[in-house]
DNA sequence: CAGGCACGTTGCATGTTACGCACTTTGAGC
DNA sequence: GCTCAAAGTGCGTAACATGCAACGTGCCTG
């Protein structure tokens, strides 16, 4: 391990937060301030930073840059994205895609809905395992070790007055969404906002994502919502089966 | 300047184009095998990559999270995002923000057209300075030594057969941007797509981004579209007037 | 206007740690 | 099971990351 690249990547992630001025820095990683300018300068001249005119440093177009990459990079965007469409035209409401990368689920695809009201982009956000569907619909499929192994200290944060925050309730929730093929986020991440999602499976059999159609309340009720699960679990089949998996 | 850091920026810029392998890493920085091992595992601690089950090394989930963090940062976007969706109502066509990140051009915001084909979202994405709407709306309207220092070292490289690869022509092209108020990119960056783009300027009276208007050539002549001009100037000039601007 | 202060920047000496090397382990293919 | 390529480990040393001292800049206050 490199202590050097350790702080430097604590560097990105406090500045990431938003802009910092070099003292901040330096006090954050208990260091010189000189060390932290050095850090600074380096990542200024790859563009993973950028210095404001009020010498504060926020992150720069490096940043932008590979974090589309790193999107890019994801086939399973481009594997999905038909079936997203056409679940789109069948419910008429925003579909999302998350995607399990490494201990996170990030939504990762987005076709819009038809309607005024539309839902803030949110690419490349981490998705909250508790409480979001995306990642409901790909925790609720992992295997049992997995599963653990990932909710291994996750703390269920209240969101919303419906957030489940047992553990106990939570696993039990889980199991349901097993049994039915698909989960549901009852407004438990955002208050006016629900949505159902079913995973999507490799050619190994492994969930690797999966699709959630999401709603406001105020336009869709939950009868309606529940009624897309058909609809829904039918396009996750076919990604999945263009992914291999039988 | 960090010797250390700069390298490890390098890795990250590398396996940002695709997955890469222990190997290909130590070859590229010109180290011994375990320098590279070492910056990736560390890089791996932090998420900033993960590994692949064929033991290449792609980027991972705290660079999709910073990548979105650096666009939640940026503004431009909650104040342009009005505008932007009363300019979609208007021409019914897609509506691309770009932003000026520290001598790159971004797509920051988009707001889909409400037409079957769309266009692929982009956000993050750079926009190739001499070629696409967005940056030609902001270079046009930069300051001449800003643009020249921009400029300086950068390749017009042919992207189809209508793209301006001659400096001084492109110059003339910026000229009559300037003239006009807004910038044309007349299938220059993709064959079948055109776009109009206008700047929007800061209190100080620098432009800090534009809007563009994009469709494809197929469903919008080029009359039709230069026809949306007004309304992107103005739509353009409320967001500046909101950022100060006067 | 001048002085003081906070903050950014530069150059140097030193000791910490990043580095390459040699060796071991692992996993895939035959 | 064997071979080989690649990943992984531990060690010694010298390269370079670090803190320090001093300087420069810009802003604020009296």
């Amino acid at each position: 391990m490199s202590q050097t690249l350790d702080r430097a990547l604590q560097v990105l992630e406090f500045v990431g937060e938003r802009p910092r001025r070099i003292g901040d820095i330096a006090t954050r990683l208990d260091v010189h301030h000189s060390t932290a300018l050095r850090f600074l300068h380096t990542l200024r001249k790859h563009g993973f930073v950028q210095e404001l005119p009020d010498h504060s440093y926020r992150l720069g177009p490096t940043m932008f840059r590979l974090g589309y990459q790193a999107l890019e990079g994801i086939e399973l965007r481009s594997v999905a994205r038909p079936a997203m469409e056409r679940l789109r035209e069948l419910t008429g409401e925003t579909v999302h895609l998350g995607s399990l990368e490494d201990g996170s689920v990030l939504y990762v695809e987005k076709v819009e809905a038809n309607h005024p009201v539309r839902m803030h982009s949110r690419i490349g956000a981490v998705a909250r395992l508790h409480c979001t569907g995306v990642a409901k619909g790909i925790v609720a499929f992992l295997p049992q070790a997995d599963r653990d192994e990932l909710l291994d200290g996750y703390e269920l944060v209240r969101m919303t007055d419906h957030t489940i925050v047992d553990r106990v309730a939570f696993e039990e929730e889980l199991a349901l969404s097993r049994e039915r093929g698909y989960a549901l986020d009852a407004e438990e991440n955002e208050p006016g906002i629900h949505c159902i999602s079913a995973p999507v499976f490799s050619g190994e059999g492994r969930v690797v994502g999966a699709f959630s159609v999401t709603a406001p309340t105020s336009r869709v009720d939950r009868q309606t919502l529940l009624g897309f699960a058909p609809a829904l679990v039918e396009a996750t089949r076919d990604t999945s089966r263009q992914l291999g998996w039988q």
